[in-house]
DNA sequence: ATTGGACTTTGACCCAAATCAAAGGCGCGG
DNA sequence: CCGCGCCTTTGATTTGGGTCAAAGTCCAAT
C-alpha cells in the first residue's frame, strides 16, 4: 500500500500526497518525515524566516486565522486529515495556524522538503494542484461570507465539516453525509469561520434542532436527522 | 528588454511572467502567443473540457464571478494588467471570468502552454507562486467580507484598485496611491465585490465625499484628496 | 443638440443579525 | 461526587445595511 511509503505511522488516507507523486519522490520523502502530536488550541506555525516545517495532517483539524490588532478575526481556512499545512516558498503569510482539536502531523523540515521538490517536478505539481484546490475552496467560502444568510452559512458549514470529518467514500462513490459526527470547532470558532457572532450561531443551531434537521449530544456531537433538508437550507445552488 | 521575449506587442510590465521564468522557457512561449481584444462586459472563458486558452492581461481588468441560480452573485477575484487568467490543469472551476473594461490579452493555447510547462519547471514554479499569491489575496478578501463594515469595505477596495490600476512603483519604492484614477468597476460591480448592495456603496461614496476624502468626476473618475484618511477608514490593521 | 435608457443618487422604512445582559449546563479537577 | 469555570443558550433591545420607491445624471446614438 503506497500510503506507507511516507512513514510507518502515516496511515494518511488515499487522497494524500503519496498517491500523487512519483515513486522516487515518495521514496526520498520517507527518511525526512517525522511525527508530531499537538494539543488542541496550540498554534502550529509562526514560521519566521522560512524556518520551521511543512506537514500533512494525519488526524485532527487545523484552522487558519487572520486577525487584526483591534481584536476582530476571521477563520479563512480549515485543513482536515490528508491536507497540507504550510506552503513551500513561503510568502511570509499573515496567517496563524492553530489546532482546533488534538493533532497528529507528519512533518518535513522545510529546507529538506524544498530540495526534494526542486528535483522532483511531480511533487511540485502535486502541491500546485493543492494550491489551486485551496483557492477554489477559498472562493466558494467568499460567496458564503458575502451572500449567504446566517442560516445558510451554518447549514453549509455543517455539511462541509460532516463531509470532511467522515471517512472518505469508497472509490467512485459520491461523498455522503454521515448520520453522526463530532464538531471540530466550538461555537465561537464556527462564528469566526462564518463571519457571525456566537449568539447567532447558537440561535441557528436551535432553529435546526426545532426543525428536526439535526440533534445534538453534548457540546460537540451532531446527529444529522435530515440530510436532504440540510442541503436545502444550505442553498448551495 | 526581456518583456519583449513573449510577443512583440506585449508591453506587459516588469512584474509579469517573463521576468520569472528561464530564458529557454520564455523563448518557447513567444511563438505560441497571440493577441486578442475583448470589449467590456464580455465573458472571456467558459472553458468546457479544458479547451480554450490561458492569458496574461496586457491592459484592462477582469472580474471572476461566482453565481447561483437564484440570482445572487459574488465577485471573488479581480485580475489586473500582468496577472494571469485561467488555470492550467483546470479544475473545472465554477467561475465566470468577465471583462469589466475593454481588455487586451496575450493568449496561449492551453495544450501548447501545458506542454511547455511540463518541460520547464521554472514556468510551473512561476505559476505555482502566482496561485499562492492569489490564495493570499483571497484570504485577505475573506476577512474583508466577514468582518469589515460597509465603510471599511469601500475604503479598502478603493485603495486596492487605486494601487493596482496605477503604474507600478519604481524599483524598491513602496506603492503609493495615485491622486487620481479611473474606477474599473461600476457601482453594482463594487457592491458585488464587497458583499453589499449598490445603494449602500453609493451612500458610502457620498460619505467619503462629504468627509473630503475623495471627490468624483463623472461616473468613473476618482480623486483621492486624503490618502491618509482613506487608509484609516479602511482599517486594514 | 436632442433624447432614451441605463447607471446612480437619495429618501423612507424595515429586518436580520449584532449587541447587551443574564441564566443555564457540561466537564474537568479536586 | 461536588463545585467551579467556561462554554453555551436564551432573552431584550439596538442598529447597520437591505429593500422599496422615486428622482436625477451621464453619455452614446440619433
Amino acid at each position: 500500500m503506497r500510503a506507507r511509503l511516507y512513514c510507518e505511522r502515516c496511515a494518511v488516507r488515499q487522497t494524500s500526497l503519496c498517491s500523487e507523486v512519483s515513486d522516487e519522490a515518495a521514496r526520498e520523502l520517507v527518511p525526512i518525515a517525522h511525527h508530531r502530536r499537538i494539543p488542541a488550541g496550540q498554534v502550529i506555525q509562526s514560521d519566521h524566516q522560512g524556518l520551521g516545517w511543512l506537514a500533512i495532517i494525519v488526524s485532527g483539524v487545523v484552522k487558519l486565522v487572520k486577525a487584526q490588532k483591534d481584536g476582530r478575526l476571521q477563520i479563512v481556512g480549515l485543513q482536515y486529515p490528508a491536507d497540507f499545512v504550510g506552503h513551500p516558498y513561503l510568502s511570509k503569510n499573515s496567517l496563524v495556524a492553530e489546532a482546533t482539536t488534538p493533532l497528529e502531523l507528519c512533518c518535513f523540515s522545510r529546507t529538506a522538503f524544498e530540495n526534494i521538490m526542486r528535483s522532483h517536478p511531480s511533487l511540485e505539481q502535486a502541491l500546485y494542484r493543492r494550491a489551486l484546490s485551496d483557492l477554489e475552496t477559498a472562493r466558494e467560502w467568499m460567496f458564503l461570507l458575502g451572500r449567504k444568510t446566517a442560516r445558510e452559512k451554518v447549514a453549509s458549514l455543517l455539511i462541509s465539516m460532516a463531509t470532511r470529518v467522515a471517512p472518505p467514500p469508497a472509490c467512485g462513490k459520491a461523498a455522503e453525509l454521515p448520520s453522526r459526527f463530532e464538531l471540530p470547532l466550538s461555537r465561537i470558532e464556527i462564528a469566526d469561520a462564518l463571519g457571525l457572532t456566537l449568539e447567532t450561531v447558537s440561535r441557528e443551531f436551535r432553529h435546526l434542532k426545532d426543525a428536526g434537521v439535526i440533534s445534538t449530544a453534548g457540546r460537540r456531537s451532531i446527529n444529522i436527522l435530515s440530510p436532504a433538508m440540510l442541503h436545502t437550507l444550505a442553498a448551495s445552488d
